[in-house]
RNA sequence: UCCUCGGUAGCUCAAUUGGCAGAGCAAUCGGCUGUUAACCGAUGGGUUGCAGGUUCGAGUCCUGCCCGAGGAGCCA
């Protein structure tokens, strides 16, 4: 057994002519008879070892030929430079002196070749090693580290929300019910109120942790469990909300860009549509966006699409409309000004036209959907309770929430940004529940 | 919840008008010194989602149920 230093597949580059040991996995292999190609994964990348019978003792090399898919291993050689060897980033490979086999792997289940969704779903505990799922996660770890990175350098501070809540925040439908030692208690699907608490302590919050949705939704942009990241800002105005919106966005693609550049290419994302999202951001208004609708509509001869982008005022947004608005654009895209009527209790209505908010969605491009959706809140306790009241909301409930406009309370606005959302875009998924490790969906609890 | 589609070997799929349930991959065995989802030869592998029905005969037709996928509404 010759000892040799531990190295990460993704640092080979940096040991070549050396004899290292790689601890890992079987991701594949290729049987030539005396030649064994051996593909490794560590966690940090994967890596090409050669085995050749000639250069071995025999109980190496039958150890190299009888290794299963996914069997986890130790294997020492010398790492060359070869511009044959696949693997991630691949160019290097291990030419085997000793290999160990720690446990021999059963028949493996995931071949590398096409699967239908629902085999992968029901073996993601398994899927997670492949190379598509252990790409987008790096991308997902980035965005995520992007997030906080971001907020923490401009000055805001992270204070944790409830998962446990009282009262249902919006609709009750949508929420997951959960029995409080006999009381009725939800599942957060926003910490944005207890935001609106923070920012008189803290003055720039921000929130960041799992909020779930019992909707019926059956969709490639939902899940019942997702990551969210909401900002809450004292003295911001729209504009203000907008113009923070676009570079925390920009932070966050260019972050992707800067660290995983090989994994978007292992995804197959053309980066290109990546590399032009820059502040400004277009920034249309609800009614722009009508107008844009209709000539979309009259411009197309499917009598399907004509149907599926018909939208009256005052409705908020289905996912063809999203998809026919951003298509217009190369950037996301701001649309404000919603119908009042379309938006939550708290938003802020315009002045001289209460019959829209001071909100705005940001639509992804290429299809991918509402990324955030924010607005300017309600600082007028009087405006406030009427809201609360003519929507007959539960006034015992919102006490806690209406006190926060009896003591000092100043204009502020923040949104939500969903993670995955962010991240299928990014990394050009076709469905979000690739884009988290172990989705919830409304068919899936399990693995 | 509604609409549409689907369920056949471990996986991806085929099976003519209702007439012997098959292929590729994977597994196992053998061959090959540069493979990139290698290739070549051989072997094993089936309660056709479940329960009924029609029929001489059902993977195929009928009824009910279960499971999943795509889309809509709603939303991030």
């Amino acid at each position: 057994m010759v000892s040799a230093p531990i190295v990460q597949v993704s640092d080979l580059a940096s040991h070549e002519g050396e004899t290292v040991t790689v601890r890992g996995w079987l991701y594949n292999r290729t049987d030539k008879g005396k030649l064994q190609f051996l593909l490794v994964r560590d966690g940090t990348g994967i890596v090409q070892c050669v085995a050749f019978k000639g250069d071995l003792p025999e109980d190496v090399f039958d150890a190299a030929r009888a290794i299963t898919q996914e069997s986890s291993l130790t294997v020492t050689g010398t790492v060359r430079a070869d511009k044959r060897a696949p693997g991630f980033p691949g160019g290097y490979e291990i030419g085997v002196t000793d290999l160990q086999i720690i446990q021999k792997a059963e028949e493996y289940p995931i071949q590398p070749k096409e699967h239908g969704i629902d085999f992968l779903l029901d073996h993601r505990h398994l899927w997670v090693r492949s190379s598509r799922p252990w790409a987008v996660m790096r991308v997902r770890a980035t965005v995520i580290k992007a997030i906080r990175d971001w907020l923490d350098d401009h000055g805001y501070l992270l204070v944790d929300t409830p998962i446990i809540t009282p009262s249902a925040g919006e609709e009750t439908t949508s929420l997951f019910k959960v029995d409080y030692f006999g009381d009725t208690a939800y599942l957060a699907q926003t910490g944005q109120l207890y935001n609106e608490a923070n920012i008189a302590s803290f003055g720039k919050v921000y929130c960041f942790g799992p909020t779930f949705r019992a909707e019926l939704s059956k969709t490639r942009r939902h899940l019942t469990e997702f990551w969210m990241v909401e900002p809450e800002m004292a003295f911001f105005s729209l504009e203000d909300l907008m113009d923070m919106e676009e570079e925390f966005v920009t932070a966050i693609v260019k972050a992707a860009l800067e660290r995983n550049r090989p994994e978007l290419e292992l995804l197959g994302r053309d980066v290109s549509r990546l590399e032009v999202v820059e502040p400004p951001f277009p920034r249309i208004s609800y009614d722009e966006a009508l107008e844009m609708l209709a000539e979309i509509r009259e411009q197309t001869d499917d009598p399907e699409q004509k149907r599926l982008l018909e939208l009256e005022w005052g409705k908020d947004f289905g996912s063809p409309h999203e998809t026919a608005i951003a298509s217009r654009f190369e950037k996301p895209v701001f649309v404000y000004h919603y119908p009042t009527e379309a938006k939550a209790f708290y938003m802020q209505p315009v002045d001289g036209r209460p019959e829209v908010c001071r909100s705005v969605d940001l639509l992804a491009p290429e299809g991918y959907g509402e990324i955030t959706g924010g607005s300017e809140r309600i600082y007028d306790i009087a405006l406030l309770e009427e809201r609360v009241a003519s929507l007959g909301l539960p006034r015992e409930a919102y006490e806690w929430y209406l006190d926060l406009r009896r003591f000092g309370s100043v204009p502020h606005a923040g949104f939500g940004l969903g993670v995955e959302r962010t991240v299928a875009w990014i990394c050009g998924l076709e469905h979000i529940r690739e884009a988290i490790p172990y989705p919830r969906t409304i068919k899936r609890v399990y693995p």
